[in-house]
DNA sequence: TTTGGCACTCACGTGTCCGGAGTGCCAGGG
DNA sequence: CCCTGGCACTCCGGACACGTGAGTGCCAAA
């Protein structure tokens, strides 16, 4: 049915129609791409492609732009990876290598990948439970009440002040301490429970009844809330594109100012290495169907800590914001596992 | 020059345009605002309130709009305070009692924020350096490493890991804690370079070197990099205005993107009180010369935290703003010096 | 000082026209 | 069988003309 001429076609139509963003027509194909027919046959293919649901126009005597299916069809099969320029490269290790912690680590990656794609740039915080424990911390503040710090690998640095019901002696809290850090050091966040279930049994009797409510506490906050954040930037530049978004721009923003959302955008990734793409209709969020979305997981060798990616119009260079969100997203990873 | 009925001409127009967004007419003017004169009246008014500058018209046979000189004179002189609503003030009530910390309260301020008024709405974290100290724990990692971690009154915590040179006891480490704890327990985090010069000199000896690195640590950290954070939302409300910039969205994005700007918009206020108005062209950000900024201070009875307030177009409705940021301003500050 | 009257000015919506880009289809040719 | 040139057709978009209505500025009278 689709020969490779007509997938040469579609491959041309949505090359074309991106960058330039005017539907294309058949004279203007045949001459741009060096495809050796002539007009009357590119039109012929587009009367294929037409029916099989990749390409409209938007009135009868106007050229023809890609459907999502069409977008889906170039992603999947006809787009070449496009290689990182070293301008691009050049750009993204300046950007964070002056990078002085987490926040700021975030902060710059959210930055560059917005102003490298010219998108709108979603970049999640490592995520509380992927994550494993550096070190927790308990502190005696008063009798009553303790202060428990837990710092991740990733740098990420979570408190809670804890009330008691009754007292406790430096040395019963010294005993908690060791309790807790022999178990959770260098855990999994996810398996923390785990190393905690058998911890009632082991203890001196004398600490039992505050060791269960601290565990509690422990799980409940670090464990069962995982707050997630997101950084977002770059939204000025969905009016770069404000084409394509004829009067659909507030539903856009709007949906982006959802943490929820934004979450749901890049929460699902799995393995660093291989790039989503979510294209228009396909996008599960009510007020995204008219953008398309592209993500990645980042993290060390082994994991993942979180995802991040990049937002933008369907009409986008998909090879092009495929190769630069994983570059970033490599970068990051390694820049986090390293310190 | 400007007699009382040439204001209450002003001020019509204010009320008209800002409701309808439409340049208003002489005829439309006499009629709907009981002025008791004719048309023809207040055309001769409009041309004294134009030639002054407070007004003008879009074309010839165009109705007359403000300037910002009109609002201006408008905000000073003409409004009258608006009361706020039951619904508002139910809404600010429901909106910020369920808020579990400090982040959870920034987050629901500024979204109410922009809620109530539909504009976008901008909160300062409360200042660090305008904060006190309601806690100071310096706990002892390893021997050559120290946590430092500080809660503010306002429920902030910041907290810095610290490598030694040489190695310290735990005797040591207490002996620190007291020292600190002693002299910065409640001080204002301005006050604590005072509060901590004559430290060296009453310590014991033996932990002078590390005192004095740990002294330079606190200072740095904690009074000379008060790292100001900002929260922001409802930027989808721009586009709900999306007639009062014409083509000029763009600008307005990237202004509000930058930290920096969002500071300087709302870091000058001093007084929780008096609720500042800056009007286009008076606004010192390039951006956001199209639009209109409405800023408060927000904290206890005594002093100020930070500040929060709403960037829109200058067609706003000034005296509703005025109140609603007024009136959150001050229940996010009861709110925070009570807990 | 206010008022009614009047001429004048534009923005805006409508209708018409036309050129150009592009398509669909068909019949002929390699 | 597929490609190709030709041709009729469609339709967008800019240009132009025109009428309408809202609104103004000015003037002379009350």
């Amino acid at each position: 049915m689709l020969d490779d001429r007509k997938l040469e076609v579609l491959r041309a139509i949505v090359e074309d129609f991106v960058s330039t963003n005017e539907p294309v027509g058949s004279r203007a194909l045949a001459e741009r791409h060096g495809l050796g027919v002539s007009p009357a046959t590119v039109r012929n293919d587009m009367a294929a492609l037409e029916d099989e649901g990749y390409i409209t126009h938007p009135h009868t005597s106007a050229g023809r732009i890609p459907t999502d299916r069409g977008y889906r069809l170039f992603v999947d099969r006809l787009s070449s990876v496009k290689p990182l320029s070293g301008a691009e490269r050049r750009a993204i290790q300046s950007f964070l290598e002056g990078a002085v912690d987490l926040d700021d680590v975030i902060r710059r990656t959210v930055r560059l990948l917005s102003q490298l794609t010219h998108q709108v740039a979603v970049v999640q915080y490592p995520s509380l439970s992927r994550s494993s424990v550096r070190h927790l911390e308990i502190v005696h503040l008063a009798p009553t009440r303790l202060l428990l710090v837990l710092i991740t690998d990733t740098g990420r640095v979570e408190q809670r002040v804890l009330e008691l019901p009754a007292g406790l002696s430096d040395d019963e809290v010294g005993q908690l301490r060791q309790a807790f850090g022999q178990r959770l050091h260098g855990a999994k966040l996810v398996d923390v429970p785990g190393a905690l279930s058998d911890l009632p049994d082991a203890a001196p009797a004398g600490i039992r009844p505050v060791l269960t409510s601290l565990m509690a506490v422990v799980l409940e906050t670090l464990v069962e809330r995982p707050e997630e954040r997101v950084a977002l930037a770059g939204t000025a530049n969905l009016t770069r594109h404000a084409l394509d978004f004829p009067l659909t721009l507030r539903p856009v923003l709007e949906a982006l100012e959802e943490q929820v959302v934004l979450l749901k955008l890049i929460g699902e990734v799995h393995d660093p290495t291989t790039v989503h793409v979510k294209i228009g209709e396909e996008n599960s969020v009510e007020g995204l169907r008219s953008t398309s979305v592209v993500t990645v997981g980042y993290g060390p060798e082994a994991g993942v800590y979180a995802g991040l990616g990049v937002v933008g119009p369907t009409r986008m260079d998909y090879p092009g914001a495929m190769t630069q969100v994983r570059a970033v997203a490599r970068y990051v990873g390694e820049l986090l596992a390293g310190s």
